[in-house]
DNA sequence: GTGAAAGCGCTAACAC
DNA sequence: GTGTTAGCGCTTTCAC
């Protein structure tokens, strides 16, 4: 049924050995009546080679393996298309997992694609599972990390400046004359951007000579309604805030529903800030201040810098990529133009 | 450096045959002595098969193949879901390429696929490489076809029902007594879900008695900034439509601008349904009536399909698979409530 | 119960 | 210039 290079070799009367050589572009050492009559049996009988076999000789599959934990978020469906261009334009195929943020599920990813012989890895780690990840770096093998640093692990990463990007929201806060701003987070993660922009929250407050209010930091839980519950409290308060701070663009539609919900109104009563530009942030009531992050470039140059690791020849040091965010001006903090800080 | 079979046997002091046999779980004939001494061997040097070797061996790699062409979008960053764990939960792999709607990256993706001897394919084809599509279903190659029909070819789909999606919102409008509706789609790409989408409007209409007015359907160019012109000049007439059906959940966005700056209220002055339920369409001023599709389970769908066919021997005949989308009614078109009408 | 050997499809070192 | 051969890591038939 299937071609092999034996058929073509037999039907044009030469070894296998010619037959791989012209495949493979070895032409100066053969008559170019043998070329083209080898040449002429690929094309009639659509020979294509095995892959498989290929790879098992030569120990390199041209395939790079991705783990995420979220691809309905549009921040890592961009990130995605970044990897895949990449690998494409460079001759890889991308093999992709969804690790769900599941450590189990992560190992066994892991596991499976070493086993395929992926020439390298590209992972927004859970961070549970540091043994592994050490032992691929002790082994050389090529690995990337993005989005979330590894602590105690020297691992090539590329990451977004988040203290930065939480920095840049709140200071445009401040700027419009704000000073009590509340801070929305997610629990549990303690995953770097998540630290970060609490960081950057804090920073921006104490160069501006703001007291950090503990009060106003809000840790909720990533369950349906729980946002909205805590910022309708937040806003039923003698002396509610003037502006929120948003780390999450899931967590801002909520936020803007609350606010809704109390009658209030964004950004003459509150002002708002979200974490993520996406394609909807300039479409809601009022559009959207946000932070904008190069997803795109961030998979990239992952997946840029592990193909370096993987046909550089010696052992390059790791190195971390730092992506800067932009502030996204709308009108939620009460601007009316829309326009680009950059960086 | 990486530890094979033979370095096993070696070690345990038996051969590759008995190592291979325990691997795979043929302990029956063995001594316990035998398997426990391997397995332990293999426990030590942490051992884990190539799976290249063993599927050129096999000649099956447990990997499926997918090719998508616009990840940015929602809809497919979550049927890639679907697709990814069913694959998973089969013992699966999963190689994913973007073909941009480009038919020649396409063929590109297809060949490179095939060369890697993937056991299947599902793919959101462009529809214009019909002679490769053939030549894969004469092969018996497991190969589904995920929303777009081919036409003339007899492949395996999973796709949703347009016609019914789309008239279940444009007879909720009418519904709500509107009989001037404007429906607008994107150009070009003469494929199903585009023709049906139509279908479903003027079938929706002429089932009510209503007269289709070709100047109320608008083919707009995907352009930056084409719809909302096209919808304010719309609004500016002297008997502008008191409803507008969109077919793409990115083109609403455009379409509610475009409202909003001409000064008109939604629902009030004009009535508004979306294509394609999105996390945001909730979260929208007014929150927008959409047509919910259950893209998910297209992708999971698609996956058992294609695993069928990988794995059930004889031939199995070419089957489609329509999925039923809901009305998810908000307040876009002057109702209140927000309720989901069921299939 | 276990081992030897052939072979999956390909490449490359070596011979002529 | 081209063919022969060995071998990548694994499975499996066939001996013993």
């Amino acid at each position: 049924m299937k071609v092999t290079i034996s058929d073509i070799a037999k039907k044009a009367g030469v070894s296998k050995s010619t037959v791989s050589r012209i495949l493979n572009g070895n032409y100066g050492q053969n008559t170019k009546d043998t070329v083209d009559k080898v040449l002429k049996v690929i094309k009639e009988l659509d020979y294509r080679p095995n892959a498989l076999a290929q790879s098992l000789k030569s120990m390199k599959t041209n395939v790079i393996g991705i783990i995420l934990s979220n691809l309905k978020n549009p921040f890592w469906a961009r990130v995605l298309e970044g990897v895949e261009d990449t690998c494409r334009k460079n001759g890889y195929n991308l093999m992709i997992c969804n690790s769900n943020e599941d450590e189990l599920l992560e190992e066994e990813h892991i596991k499976a694609f070493l086993m395929r012989q992926v020439d390298g890895i590209i992972i927004n780690a859970t961070v549970k599972n540091d043994h592994l990840y050490k032992r691929l770096i002790d082994q050389k093998f090529p690995f990337v990390t993005i989005n979330r640093k590894i602590p105690g692990l020297d691992i090539d990463l590329v990451t977004m400046d988040n203290v930065a990007g939480s920095m840049a929201g709140v200071e445009h806060l401040i700027g419009q004359g704000k000073n009590s701003i509340a801070l929305f987070v997610y629990p549990q993660e303690n995953v770097s951007p998540r630290l970060d922009r609490i960081e950057g929250y804090m920073k921006a407050l104490i160069s501006n000579g703001i007291e950090i209010d503990h009060s106003l930091i809000h840790v909720v839980e990533e369950k349906q309604g729980r946002v909205k519950e805590a910022v309708k409290k937040l806003l039923s308060t003698t002396n509610r805030p003037d502006a929120i701070f948003s780390t999450n663009n899931m967590m801002t539609l909520e936020i803007l529903e609350g606010i809704k919900e109390m009658g209030l109104n964004v950004p003459k009563d509150i002002s708002l800030v979200g974490y993520d530009e996406t394609v909807w942030s300039m479409h809601l009531n009022p559009p959207l201040t946000t932070v904008y992050q190069p997803s795109y470039d961030m998979g990239e140059l992952a997946a840029k810098r592990v193909i370096e690791l993987i046909e550089k020849t010696g052992d390059l040091q790791p190195i971390t990529h730092i992506l800067q965010p932009n502030l996204i001006i709308r009108e939620s903090c009460g601007t009316k133009k829309e326009e680009f800080i950059s960086e």
